[in-house]
DNA sequence: TAAATATTTAACAAATCTGTAACATTACTC
DNA sequence: GAGTAATGTTACAGATTTGTTAAATATTTA
């Protein structure tokens, strides 16, 4: 499964050739130029690391990092600072804002690829906690076990691996695609339409009298743990 | 049964913020800014587990690190290494020095006590108690006897230590492969399917008339102790 | 509103997984 | 060394899960 970068950056060329490269590498690339639009999405789309430009025209790279290091669903998301030579000074005030690293632009990409190799290797493997919950929906992942409102409910293996790869992140979209690639394994070939079938199936199961639905369909884009 | 964290940690506050907010979590706390120090207190003390500052003034942490993990009676202690940020290029050989886990100041308490539940999740398990007890059933290490509601019971030897390791954590689903790593050992060569028949095998022996089966299976993952 | 597009769901056959008996082999015991 | 116990493998029945299809619904578009 791989990493999720978000890049914000608002000079183009630095822009393209860092995406450019890191999509060579195999990583999920979003980016975003504006700062105010940055922090929204990070929110939303909570990536496995954010390249944080330290120059940006609305909004401080420093002000996004606070922000995002005050926000406790996103904290821990690891984040590296890519400063101008002339901003030394300010690396101090970065890094006491929580930016796990920092780089100094013109940075070779080698550099930079390997600080971003290490940060996922020791971020990623505690993000997936024993324990996850979505409002009144609880997943046991010791002892395999689902709880909706307390009561147990019983799925089968592949709702069980679906319901476990939404819930790590609720609200997010992913396709018929996605869900194929990360519920299935990436080499099994399976008709996209079977992912309708065992959402279906999962609905079913989590379903409870008198309950809000949990699952949502967004109409030509995919499914998400939602209501 | 709560952990005993042993902190090495000469700047003050931050061991003042580790110590309060660790006894918050429920942890005993013992803690030393002395290098030569800690390394006696360690060795009389065994703490669960070690945080380690990168930077004392007597003595080095890679060197106390070293000196831990040479020590038969303490190498088994899990050690988390705190490194500043200018160390970066010592991260390296921190870990081959055998630490096993390590974070860079400053870092985020949330991550760290993540990491922390996570490493003495692995640990603990090892410290096996002379005796355990699931619901009527109840292992006796030191006897080797087996009881269930007060009447012992024969296992054969591969029984027992099957029951032995499922019992250490009762509801935990443990896959065939972890079953015969933690049951007959890495470098056998044994088919998968066989840990069925064990299965079956200890299923017989604990049952017992008018009680409940205690192992459950769940499909295309494994078994656990639990009714 | 009809046509086009997309999703839900039931039904069913195929595939997968588990439990256990039977047997072969190995390891122990006396 | 014969006899006994423990272990691992295999085969097969039964149970469960899965993928596919097709028809029924729902939603969007023209």
């Amino acid at each position: 499964m791989s990493a999720h970068i978000f890049v914000v950056e608002d000079e183009k060329p630095i822009l393209t050739l860092l995406t450019y490269n890191l999509q060579k590498e195999g990583y999920k690339v979003s980016s975003s130029s504006n700062g105010e639009e940055a922090l929204s999405s990070i929110k939303e789309k909570k990536p496995d690391l954010v390249l944080l430009d330290w120059m940006l025209p609305d909004l401080s790279g420093i002000k996004i990092c606070q922000y995002l290091k005050q926000d406790e669903k996103v904290k821990n998301i690891p984040i590296i600072m890519l400063t101008a030579k002339g901003e030394e000074e300010d690396k101090v005030k970065g890094l006491n804002t929580g930016a796990e690293d920092y780089m100094t632009k013109p940075f070779s990409f080698p550099e930079l690829l390997a600080r971003i190799k290490s940060l996922l290797k020791r971020v990623k493997p505690n993000i997936v906690s024993e324990e996850a919950t979505y409002l009144d929906l609880k997943i046991d992942r010791e002892s395999m076990k689902v709880f909706r409102k307390e009561k147990e409910i019983t799925l089968g293996p592949k709702e069980y691996k679906l319901l476990d790869f939404l819930i790590k992140q609720p609200k997010r979209v992913y396709s018929r695609e996605q869900l194929l690639e990360h519920v299935w394994g990436d080499d099994i070939n399976v008709e996209s339409r079977t992912v309708d079938v065992h959402i279906t199936r999962l609905r079913q199961s989590i379903n409870i009298e008198g309950a809000k639905p949990l699952i949502r369909t967004v109409r030509s884009a995919g499914y998400s743990l939602e209501n």
